[in-house]
DNA sequence: GCTGCAATGTAGCGATGATACACAGAAGCG
DNA sequence: CGCTTCTGTGTATCATCGCTACATTGCAGC
């Protein structure tokens, strides 16, 4: 009746009532404290019958699915423009507020995507957790990471979600400090400060000292060292054990 | 018709309609691949009308609630006689590691009990929370915290959430070292080193190989290690070497 | 203009969470 | 024992839910 003209003038009349249903779906989705919906209030709100519904998401997960990628991708990039910076540092930790912040301002969506167990079907978390990758591989092609890129992505996360689900199961305000504290204890775990100010040192005798004495570590903890300790001081000895030959490195 | 007689012997006929109702929904949720049940199977298994079971739990949500209560308060008591070290920091590695493993085996009641905000009423989690905060009472007690208990309690509870998702969300095994790796990370940030440990085993080798690398180590930075850093190695080095005499004999 | 295809509305199915109502059996009391 | 009362349970049913079979509409290409 009347979308003809609308569509005659710019997308197909079948994307219309895709971001019609999307945008339906969201807002009672945002609007519900129940954190859920039913595909009749969608088809209601949205001004469609039911097989429209499930003729463009196959069903309601699917809706689900495609509401919360929209929704985060469109948070993502509308934010995405403060993110120039050119420290990937910096840019690591802009996305992990922008992450914690999308999730509190919108629980029931964040709820949806990280809450409960993948239904085999890939969704919006393993495109975020994709970004996150790259993310974490620029930082170690630039020498800031401790430990593996996916290591390292798969414990920033495991922390930015189970903080963003902790704020929003406790009410807490996005403001809270304790995204703040995580998010630096997990940093100074993942990533290694910058690569050296001075000329760093290193000899070739010190590489073979630290080789030899992380051989001779055990595992536990080690003389009044407690194990958490000898945890780091192993990771330490490997960091200048491997620094073998591109010890002197110059900055860019 | 039957249960008469087990009812006369033991416990009220209600209580045992009630584990019969918990017990069937436990493992028809275990069994479940969705991480859901209807009330109709529930009703089924125990072999009791559906009336019964609102009788009991008030609504499917009463249910979910007191299944995963009673799961995880068995889990965890099951596992108590094992947190008997008198460490508080080892009893809080263990607790740390017991909860990662009661998530990752019952996925379904972990998704459950940490995977959607809260409904008004308080759940297993926040009891689980409270043991938490007083075990982190302990540590502050024990000169062992870098920051408040409830903070640091925030702080654990939130990690080991995000990582217990992100296991049971991707399908990792639990034995994944990712627990571990967050779980010293968050540690190292919320705990600090113990006054004196016991008496632990060093070889006569690791000690040279200590001396040794402690003098070869310069005083600015090295490699890609933070001068802090540096300054804690030189430290840990200096305490490892100077086990040398007194190192593998227990004073009496 | 006709045909094929994608998109949409009408009507309804099966399953689900939850409930109104009545009955059963134990407890208390004469 | 008879009567009442209350908790616990079964029978039958409701409103809603996700979803779909089928018919209809509108638009593209020959």
């Amino acid at each position: 009746m009347y979308h003809r003209y609308i569509a005659a003038k710019e997308a197909s009349s079948a994307q219309r009532t895709r971001v019609l249903i999307i945008d339906a779906a969201a807002d009672l989705l945002a609007a519900s404290a129940s954190g859920d919906f039913s595909t009749r209030e969608v088809c209601d709100a949205a001004g469609v019958a039911a097989p429209t519904l499930y003729h463009h998401f196959g069903d309601k997960d699917g809706l689900l699915r495609e509401v919360a990628a929209d929704r985060f991708s469109r948070y993502l990039t509308r934010k995405q423009a403060l993110e120039a910076t050119g420290d990937p540092v910096e840019d690591f930790l802009r996305g992990w507020d922008m992450h914690v912040e999308f999730g509190v301002t919108n629980p029931a969506l964040y709820t949806i995507m990280y809450g409960r167990p993948m239904d085999g079907r890939t969704g919006p978390a393993d495109h975020a957790h994709a970004v996150l990758v790259t993310k974490m591989r620029d930082l170690e092609r630039a020498g800031r990471l401790r430990i593996p890129a996916e290591t390292a992505a798969d414990m920033v996360a495991s922390a930015a979600v189970g903080v963003t689900l902790h704020l929003i199961r406790t009410r807490a305000a996005a403001d809270d400090h304790l995204s703040a504290i995580v998010r630096d204890a997990v940093t100074a775990a993942v990533i290694s400060p910058p690569a050296v100010p001075g000329a760093p040192p290193v000899t070739p005798q010190l590489v073979r000292a630290a080789a030899r004495l992380e051989a001779e570590m055990p595992h536990g903890p080690v003389g009044t060292l407690r194990a958490s300790e000898t945890t780091l001081l192993r990771e330490w000895l490997a960091q200048l054990s491997a620094l073998s030959s591109a010890a002197g490195g110059d900055p860019p």
